[in-house]
DNA sequence: AATTCGGGGTC
DNA sequence: GACCCAGAATT
């Protein structure tokens, strides 16, 4: 496995790896440069739980933007946990995997009401909270404060299964990249450690074409001396996206767009939508309209790819100021409870991006012109 | 152990 | 287009 016989080198990456965070560590607004986090300084923990969340499966890139806007709005976790679930899913809107927001939410609430809000400080207490994992209880009790633990995500499973060579495949593999990374954490400021290692794999050792003549460990890695380094880390293979269709429902009257909100569970669960015929990632939509009306359909005027399947969307168009929703007459269509939205405002309504590209493809085509 | 969750960047 | 990303929850 290669593991074993590399330990003893294992002291010798870490300085290497912990020199070179010195002066080329990226400028994160949640993160303590590291100067200031070698005198001591630790992050907010609630900036800390924020950031890790947001940035489950999500580059930084994507989400600077997302925090700074988060933290101005809720400057704790008590501001956070006094609004409505339906404001948090709106602000999360466009950042993607909703079930973050819906934790996020409930975490709030449980950190400000049963845990005066603190958040714990250790690995297993973070672990029991909604929404947090492995991965990010163990980036939590590292980086927000100091303790030791063996912090593997995407970046540090690539760079430590290139450094030793680890050739199980994923999942399996993740055995062997935690005994490796734990052999390289440091005693103290091992959060300092983990985000050192996730900055070499975001910039230097990259899934493709890595910079290794830049590497600080590259007289170490094993995969470099093999030239085998896009190899690392072995993954299964990936199965086909289906290609699925469906129609969303434009209903307009007196500039206003009549919208839903999703069910709590699923797909985009929870969040404010156009209606649509039921396309899922297992089925087609039926294309039924949910009303009589003279609809205008326009065909696949947005093709959207999910993690699992993609989608060809159809638009259906109904303008009219005699449409009346009467809660308890559309138990088929899904239409109780939905809301007249001012189409003006649409950009606060907090549609996810699918949706919102329906909406800019109908600005754009000036559906009032139709009418 | 597999599947189900978004969306944007990158090549 | 295909692949990837500071993964977690569910089945």
């Amino acid at each position: 496995m290669g593991v074993d016989r590399i330990t003893g080198e294992a002291q010798h990456i870490t300085a290497k790896i912990s020199a070179h965070y010195v002066d080329n560590a990226r400028n994160l607004p949640w993160r303590v440069p590291p100067k200031l986090s070698a005198s001591g300084q630790l992050p907010i923990p609630y900036h800390v739980w924020l950031s890790e969340v947001m940035l489950q499966q999500t580059t930084v890139a994507a989400v600077i933007a997302y925090f700074q806007k988060f933290t101005e709005r809720w400057p704790s976790v008590a501001d956070l946990a006094a609004a409505d679930e339906a404001e948090v899913l709106a602000a999360w809107a466009g950042l993607g995997y909703y079930a973050r927001a819906r934790n996020l939410h409930k975490c709030a609430r449980h950190v400000t009401e049963n845990l005066g809000g603190v958040f714990p400080s250790q690995e297993a207490e973070l672990l029991k909270l909604p929404g947090i994992g492995a991965y990010t209880a163990a980036a939590i009790a590292a980086i927000g404060f100091g303790q030791r633990a063996v912090v593997v995500d995407a970046n540090i499973e690539r760079l430590v299964a290139r450094l030793f060579a680890i050739d199980a495949p994923l999942p399996k593999g993740k055995t062997d990249i935690r005994i490796g990374m734990d052999a390289l954490t440091p005693n103290d400021h091992a959060g300092d450690f983990a985000q050192a290692c996730m900055d070499i794999g975001a910039s230097i050792c990259t899934a493709k074409a890595p910079k290794c003549e830049l590497c600080p460990v590259q007289t170490y890695c094993r995969a470099l001396a093999k030239g085998d380094q896009e190899r690392y880390p072995v993954k299964p293979p990936k199965k086909a996206k289906p290609l699925r269709k469906g129609r969303f429902f434009w209903i307009e009257q007196n500039e206003k767009l009549l919208l839903v909100t999703r069910p709590a569970k699923g797909m985009l669960g929870s969040m404010r939508a156009l209606p649509d015929d039921g396309w899922a990632a297992g089925t087609d939509g039926h294309g039924q309209s949910p009303m009589d009306g003279d609809w205008q359909i326009h065909e696949n005027i947005v093709q959207h790819s999910f993690t699992h399947f993609s989608l060809e969307v159809d638009l259906a168009v109904y303008q009219s100021d005699k449409i009346v929703i009467n809660k308890g007459d559309n138990k088929e269509t899904g239409l109780d409870d939905a809301l007249w939205w001012p189409i003006a405002g649409i950009e606060d309504a907090g549609l996810p991006t699918l949706y919102a590209k329906a909406v800019r493809w109908a600005v754009k085509h000036k559906l009032k012109d139709h009418k």
